[in-house]
RNA sequence: GCGCCCAUCGUCUAGCGGUCUAGGACGUCGCCCUUUCACGGCGAAAACAGGGGUUCGAGUCCCCUUGGGCGCGCCA
């Protein structure tokens, strides 16, 4: 597989621009095999391809001024035609060009009959060329526009599908007629419906639109992103779950629909929390260990758990997944492991610690130092039988210890809290809120 | 404004003229499991935008209306 990156547009082609396209491709597992090629570096090609245009007379130099294009569009709109470069230049000599000009090169494009696009996704789109203008080849500083350079690279490197968004659609028009000026035969087109916000409006980056990275900052797992996505305006009967091998073996242009879709992060949240639970513990380890770096307060919980803390995550892992849809839930489930005594507690769980309560947990606690073997089951053996002794139901006993261990009042079973907590820091907590 | 496209539960979708009293998934709501929360299991509510045609028969074909989207740069 190969990458190419459209860098025409030199002014946003920034070094961070680049690095945030590989950087998210890399992270959502889309790999590429050869070094990526920047378009730029092509320009002498585009402008070489260019020139055979211009002697065939398919493309001539336009002198028209932004100013005079901006009057040209503001005319127009208001006379009610659509907003188009009138074609003032198309059959006019290098001779009347006025000095101090550098001019633009423009396709001459055909002016009469339509353009047909046949589209594997929306099937055939005609468009009247009266509605498409000449567009620009040639930047007036000679480097090439997207539109050209595009097909020419396409063409070259013999790319046989070109799927897009549909907002290529009519870009799909004004580049078959650079294909047939040129004679070249026109690639499969696939033009995919776009996605639109939870609220229906339309998603992109000046509408709050998350970039890539963002995805990873909220916990999600690259496969589970994958899996949503590939959903999104495709479907496969009644199958949700897709693996890669799957995805590379039902995914056919036939199964992509035509309306677009709203992205629900409810249920990118229930296929990631899917994946994690499908996850071995040690394969979920590595994932978030990964992210952790860039999850909030990612960081700061790594150097905690850099202090031994990691065989005690590890041992709850597994009742851990079970609660988390994403690994900042995940990080934010496990921070009772590494917060600081005495523990702060969340207002329910301050409300479960009532003195009532409190009192039982200094009658339990010498009891539970006395054990001699400190295991899940063990503890729970105690503190059973101290229920029974108490006349308690065992809920009453359980929630004000996992409020004391964990300052929570939800959390893995509290035995196992037990046990990953070690006897030590347990007893320590317990002494903490008892009172 | 002009051009193009779209329209099934709240959301993602199945449906390619009769098997649709419209299926699945997420979400929502019950019940079960249970030391909490989850997970899991069971169950429920929930949709063919509206109007005309075509046809023996329309969610499925055609037209109109309405509602959405995209495009109209010396951006990509």
């Amino acid at each position: 597989m190969l990458l190419r990156i459209e860098d025409t547009d030199r002014a946003r082609s920034t070094n961070e621009a680049i690095d945030a396209i590989l950087d998210g491709l890399a992270w959502l597992g889309l790999d590429w095999d050869e070094e990526p090629v920047f378009q730029f570096s092509r320009a002498e090609r585009h402008r070489l391809v260019v020139d055979e245009l211009l002697s065939a007379n398919r493309a001539y130099h336009c002198y028209s001024t932004p100013e005079e294009l901006d009057e040209m569009r503001r005319i127009a709109q208001s006379e009610g035609r659509p907003p188009r470069y009138d074609g003032r230049w198309r059959d006019r000599t290098p001779q009347e060009a006025p000095v101090g000009v550098k001019p633009v090169v423009r396709l001459k494009a055909p002016r009469e009959g339509e353009t047909a696009i046949n589209d594997a996704v929306q099937g055939r789109v005609v468009i009247p060329n009266a509605d498409l203008d000449d567009l620009v080849l040639l930047r007036s500083d000679g480097t090439p526009t997207y539109m050209l350079a595009v097909v020419v690279d396409d063409h070259d490197m013999g790319i046989t599908h070109v799927i897009r968004g549909v907002d290529h659609l009519t870009n799909a028009a004004r580049q078959m007629q650079i294909y047939a000026a040129l004679d070249w035969p026109v690639p499969e087109m696939a033009h995919i419906p776009l996605i639109h916000g939870p609220d229906g409006a339309k998603l992109s980056k000046r509408h709050g639109a998350l970039g890539v990275e963002a995805y990873r900052a909220l916990g999600y797992l690259p496969a589970a992103l994958r899996n949503y996505l590939v959903r999104l305006g495709w479907s496969h009967g009644d199958e949700e779950f897709f693996s890669t091998e799957d995805m590379i073996h039902a995914f056919g242009l036939q199964g992509v629909g035509k309306s677009p879709a709203r992205f629900d992060f409810a249920k990118l949240e229930n296929i990631n929390g899917h994946y994690m639970r499908a996850m071995s513990d040690a394969d979920l380890l590595d994932a978030f260990r990964k992210a952790l770096p860039y999850l909030p307060d990612g960081p700061d919980a790594m150097e905690r758990l850099d202090k031994g803390l990691w065989p005690i995550f590890e041992k709850l892992l597994p009742a851990l997944k079970e609660r988390a849809k994403t690994l900042v839930e995940l990080l934010d489930s496990a921070s009772f492991l590494f917060s600081e005594r005495p523990l702060k507690l969340d207002d329910k769980a301050s409300s479960v610690l009532a003195p009532e309560a409190q009192k039982l947990l200094s009658l339990l606690t010498p009891q539970l130092a006395a054990l001699s073997l400190w295991t899940a089951s063990s503890v729970e053996e105690s503190v059973r039988a101290f229920a029974q002794d108490h006349n308690v139901k065992l809920g009453q006993i359980a929630q004000p210890l996992r409020a004391a261990l964990t300052g929570r009042v939800v959390s893995p079973p509290i035995f196992d809290v037990l046990e990953a907590l070690d006897r030590e820091e347990s007893l320590a907590r317990l002494a903490d809120q008892s009172g």
